[in-house]
DNA sequence: AATGATTCCGTGAACGTTCACGTGAGCGTT
DNA sequence: AACGCTCACGTGAACGTTCACGGAATCATT
């Protein structure tokens, strides 16, 4: 390491043309090299790949999306990046990104409705490709615009009825159709919802299930018999208790997902209430909690992971122009049947 | 919206250039008001602002990179996001982030340590401003230099003895020793320890607690009572297996972390052994899978979030120079005791 | 009336790349 | 000997900003 390479190095970042200037060529002949491209003899290409080498020159992601107008770069956006079913949704999208050489920028909104528009213009002044969004919240109108300046979108539990965005959906209809109708089966008639946010759309589309399966069983479905909250164990509590002291008739709860579930759990387990034989209870998403909570809950599966990968790889087809229109890809919940629903099960 | 305004959106990305002419002066004028800067009338600087939310231009993050040298990112290397404790650190590190204006751009190595140093390449293409690493896999040197790379970094969970990056630790040797001595202290002599990946930093420390604690009670302990694994549930299973077919005299087992524990537990219900009573398990982490299952976990509670969020605001810190020398911070597990170490415990 | 200060605005250069050219040396062909 | 071709390399411009200037008005001061 000569003295001019030490006084490049430390003071700045290296850059092509303290490269070029080592090895006594023009910046181009460097940008040749890196790139792989022709047009350059044996001798300079290997002195300039040991002055690469030996100078730890990398070059700058930022000038080259500066001229070429890509990023490589694509905007994750969740509602909470610690709750389990967003970040195996995460792992899925950046398993596919990374494979693609694109890499993810990770918003977490924390469940504000508010926070999704900025950063999602955050994103936007970052020039993604393009972004995946989960869960949104937000209601119509001026998330839409904010989605519409992106070179490409995927939602992920989520579509509009007037615009439509390529998206990755779960049939949460039918979700809440089959817990409401296992529920029915096993004898309940007076079945409570705690519904998860009253904005989101996976919470909207299970309310609709869950009064479809009441009605066709001759029940008439009662609005107090929602009780919205966050998709959080603590709130799911105080959900389930506010729902059982004012319905003390309710002999089941529809939950949300596995977290909501759980916080009902505990509060049953609080209130001396025993499951399944008192109270009946169900969660969604199947995560790994469900499974192992006591007693099991019954469920709606959902392949987290692969909502993931299918929104990335849905993505990169847009971005690359692969195809024209993704559409939207539609996955059907399972029911799995635990404990928590019936008595003595052998799971 | 008039003609020449038309013709410029839809084509290309709007710019500075853009907005400038359409307001009738340079963008230099343009640069003032995005920045609030002064030298603008009043007149002047309600125009531009007009004609930038009528186009809804927005700045352009890379090249305001370009020439700032400074990207207002971070990037957080995690073995896998889909692990609670790492989700749990991401969340908190976004949180801190967003609040100072940092993003996070998040590489997940899949438990490869040979990804570690590709991953931090890239990010160092990127021009981050540091980076926050978990966990890391990789053995010492050439770790050392990628990571030397960066502005600012942090580690979380490992250290070098040779060179002192700014670090956010557990005490992991003392989360060893104390549930090493709990199971000593509930007459177990015998104990086996399901280790995670072999290259973890964590795990060999934890190693050291529980030799340190058998010695200590004048046991020695044995090589192949230790056995590793993958950091997940089925590989714990596994493992466990490996280690009670073996040595079938062990009475209690020291998981890695609580994903392996269930694993463990898995394979006892499995095997026919009752936990506590045939085979005593721990944890370590405390996810809310941890107090969840049944019997619930003995383990060591980690505030898991914090660990993030401390991480995160040290680097910042450092990218900031509000400190010189961020240091260690040591964070000390708390040892909970639960049903699957003592017999009718009461949670 | 000349000077200075202030207000407002524009120009040139730079950040680190890539792209589209241009050019000189060497060689073979007629 | 003049021409054209290929190879190897360099130059200028562009990407969209910000920074450091410079300069033309306007107004008050001496």
């Amino acid at each position: 390491m000569n003295f001019t390479l030490r006084k490049i190095m430390g003071q700045r970042r290296v850059t092509i043309a303290d490269v070029a200037d080592l090895a006594g060529v023009s910046y181009q002949t460097v940008s040749r090299v890196i790139n792989g491209k022709p047009d350059v003899s044996a001798a300079t290409r290997q002195r300039v790949q040991e002055i690469i080498a030996e100078t730890g020159y990398r070059p700058s992601h930022i000038a080259r999306s500066l001229v070429s107008a890509r990023t490589a770069t694509i905007g994750l956006v969740v509602p909470d990046i610690s709750n389990p079913f967003f970040s195996a949704i995460a792992r899925g999208a950046e398993q596919v990104a990374s494979a693609n050489k694109y890499i993810i920028l990770l918003c977490n909104t924390g469940e504000d409705a508010s926070r999704e528009i900025e950063v999602l213009n955050m994103l936007h002044e970052r020039y993604v490709d393009g972004v995946i969004v989960c869960g949104l919240r937000q209601k119509e109108a001026p998330i839409q615009t904010a989605l519409a300046q992106f070179p490409a979108v995927v939602l992920v539990n989520r579509r509009f009825e007037e615009i439509r965005f390529p998206a990755v959906l779960v049939d949460d209809l039918l979700g809440g159709y089959l817990a409401s109708q296992h529920l029915l089966n096993m004898g309940h008639t007076a079945i409570g919802f705690v519904a998860g946010p009253i904005t989101s759309y996976s919470g909207i589309k299970r309310l609709q299930g869950y009064k479809q399966a009441l009605a066709e069983a001759g029940i008439e479905s009662q609005d107090d018999w929602v009780q919205h909250c966050l998709p959080t164990v603590t709130d799911g509590e105080k959900a389930a208790h506010l729902l059982l002291d004012t319905h003390p008739k309710l002999s089941a709860l529809f939950c949300y997902n596995d977290l909501v579930a759980l916080g009902a759990l505990n509060y049953c387990a609080a209130s001396g209430r025993r499951v399944p034989e008192d109270i009946a209870i169900t969660g969604f998403d199947d995560i790994m909690l469900a499974s192992v909570v006591s007693p099991a809950l019954t469920t709606c599966h959902i392949p987290r992971e692969k909502l993931g990968t299918l929104a990335a790889s849905m993505l990169l087809d847009c971005i690359n122009e692969v195809v024209l229109d993704c559409g939207e890809v539609r996955i059907e919940p399972k029911l799995i049947v635990r404990a928590s629903t019936v008595e003595s099960q052998v799971v």
